[in-house]
DNA sequence: CATGAATGAGTATTCATTCAT
DNA sequence: AATGAATGAATACTCATTCAT
């Protein structure tokens, strides 16, 4: 249960926040709710609209704040610095807000269309910035991807999984692993000349067990 | 309703299969099941333990067949070989059977601690393939990151994404986005030279803001 | 939202009256009185008890009120001059008050048994003075009637369905209308020689067609 | 709790009947239905739609008895012979079944927009048949009122108060009763010569009177 | 092989009401 | 005079599951 010094509206935000990121909007009860933020059921209604209407209010809160962060950070500079500075935000945020992000990242379809529309649009402007600052990369030849797109698409999933595991008592410091991603980011969007020569028999047996394992449908 | 030509066991797992990557399992009622397969709620129960054992058969294929198809990759060849293997293993499973492995990416949680320590174990066993591939490319030194476990991590996450929006009707067929993958995925690891001379100013000004933002609790 | 220029305890009143008629007492929540009146629930509670209360005093009004009417009326003059005046002050009620005597009319089940009791007496002595019109009538032979406590009955069913209905906005004003309430009750009350000679063999067809539809249980 | 002999489905809808009669709609709970029907609320579903679809059942049920009994009763013979029909027909229904016809008459308001409207067409079309067959009274001068719209919803609302009152076990059986009712609704219909000379004076205090209690708002 | 019948426990949400301020 | 906070009990309805047939 919640500590109850905090007012009981912000022990129920804070509930929902934790348990939607633990188990999940339709893994939570409102039982469950209740019994974190240390209110009846019925009391959990004076301060909230439905259960839903808390989800999206904290996917919303969790848009709106990345794109705050974004705003400044995705414009000014070499797409090179701006790759980094968005990669630095992004892994900070998944960092530092774990539960917003995570919550925000695997419970879109939880949400009513109305709603899933609005953070949808919230996200969507979000990842403008990436692909603006990806696509620029590739005119000036800073950076050698074939498919940005995709590149995006990888970016940021893998920046956003530091929600998932990251804990601030381990060995790397928020800082140090946004250094560690920020290097990262850039080493795949700068595919160099050093690429791999597949060996052709390798590759061969591999996509025949591939084929065989997961037949084309 | 799924295609009544398919044996009714089949058309069961194919229907959690198909929800439990849409909605997720506590998304899933076990009514939806049974209008997707077309047989009666009770029926069900001829064909299936509990709905949780379905989630825990779907979880335990996927893994398998991953783990079978990485076994033979991540051992032969330069670290650069087989971290090029796995790679293009992990995407083409993702591409060709994104239910299975979004199931089995997403939904660990609601399994019980009993299935979910032997999944675990599983997937534990999977990555080791990536992290020796890893660590013997930071040893030999055709890899340099900083925080190879960080980069594990980061790697498999950007892989499993492409489960979340790769469509085969797409621009790219599934190989040529498994040899993207590959391309970006050694760039990751090869962190080169030409590395980012952060602009002190820049960065203590994102970090104000992000301090700002998401003040460390 | 009533008028805010009324006081309160009268919007209260107001708001349970309307709600009361057009939904039924059990289908009006008090949020709903709430709202109507325009203040909180919680002050609802200053101007009144319980909801039932609520519904008692209306009903309670609304007796006394018809009771009041009658009682100068019901007693004077020929059997046939008391039934058109009961006839035009019930009309004329039910026409001027619909909601107050809809209430009265629909909601007695939705009292506890101790209002119940005092209404169901009020409403006995009402209807007393139609009966004792009825019976004097009788005896007088102004009136021809086989069942009088039906004709009681079916007299005031009659009477009271004006206030379903009746808008004083249509072709008929309030008088107009009490006046052929009048007349109708009147001709109710003295059935003629003129009567009917039914074709024996069509009701015979009929109340087999009743017997099958509805079987005598 | 009703006899166990009778099948589930059926004791549901006798439940249902017999508690929304006695206490409307609103008034009774899917609990009160189970503990009556002698089933669990869950078993409850396995029988019935929504509480609401339960009581469209009745209503439509109830209307679409009445209307087939109607139909060929209303057409035929003089205007007089088929009043005489209708009524008794109305009559002996809601004798016979007080319970449909109470719940049929009494919770159009409870309905969803949808089902009222289905409803109400079909209580329209019965209607016309009385509508008809006093206008045509009027016109053949069998019948002699003044409001044909008025006559008819006095007739009706007279006629359905039966359900309300009448018991099997009284002084007259349903046909009885019928043919006390066709007589005052032929009385009803044909107001003679004879008619009030009303006490300008009397009708003057009265009115006076009603205007003080119920001030034309 | 398949299902209709049945349910205890649970779902999210609303109920009428109280009370301290 | 008016309300925000709080609640136990109820609302209609669904849950996953069992079992006799």
């Amino acid at each position: 249960m919640l500590p109850v010094t905090e007012p009981a509206g912000r022990r129920v935000r804070t509930a929902a926040l934790e348990l939607f990121a633990e188990r999940g909007f339709h893994g939570t009860g409102i039982r469950d709710l209740a019994q974190r933020a240390g209110v009846s059921t019925a009391t959990l209604y004076h301060y909230m609209g439905t259960k839903e209407d808390l989800l999206a209010e904290i996917m919303r809160d969790s848009m709106r704040l990345l794109l705050r962060a974004a705003s400044p950070t995705g414009t000014g500079g070499t797409p090179t610095e701006r790759i980094a500075r968005l990669t630095r935000i992004h892994v900070l945020a998944h960092a530092a807000r774990p539960l917003h992000t995570r919550v925000a990242d695997d419970e879109l379809r939880a949400l009513s269309p109305g709603s899933r529309a609005e953070i949808t649009a919230l996200r969507d402007e979000y990842e403008r910035f990436w692909q603006s600052a990806i696509d620029d990369g590739v005119s000036t030849g800073e950076f050698r991807v074939q498919a940005p797109g995709v590149a995006r698409l990888a970016l940021l999933e893998m920046c956003s999984g530091v929600a998932r595991w990251y804990r601030p008592d381990g060995p790397l410091t928020a800082g140090e692993l946004a250094a560690r991603y920020v290097e990262m980011a850039l080493g795949l969007l700068t595919v160099d000349g050093i690429r791999l020569e597949p060996d052709p028999g390798a590759v061969g047996d591999m996509d025949r067990l591939v084929a065989e394992l997961w037949p084309p449908s």
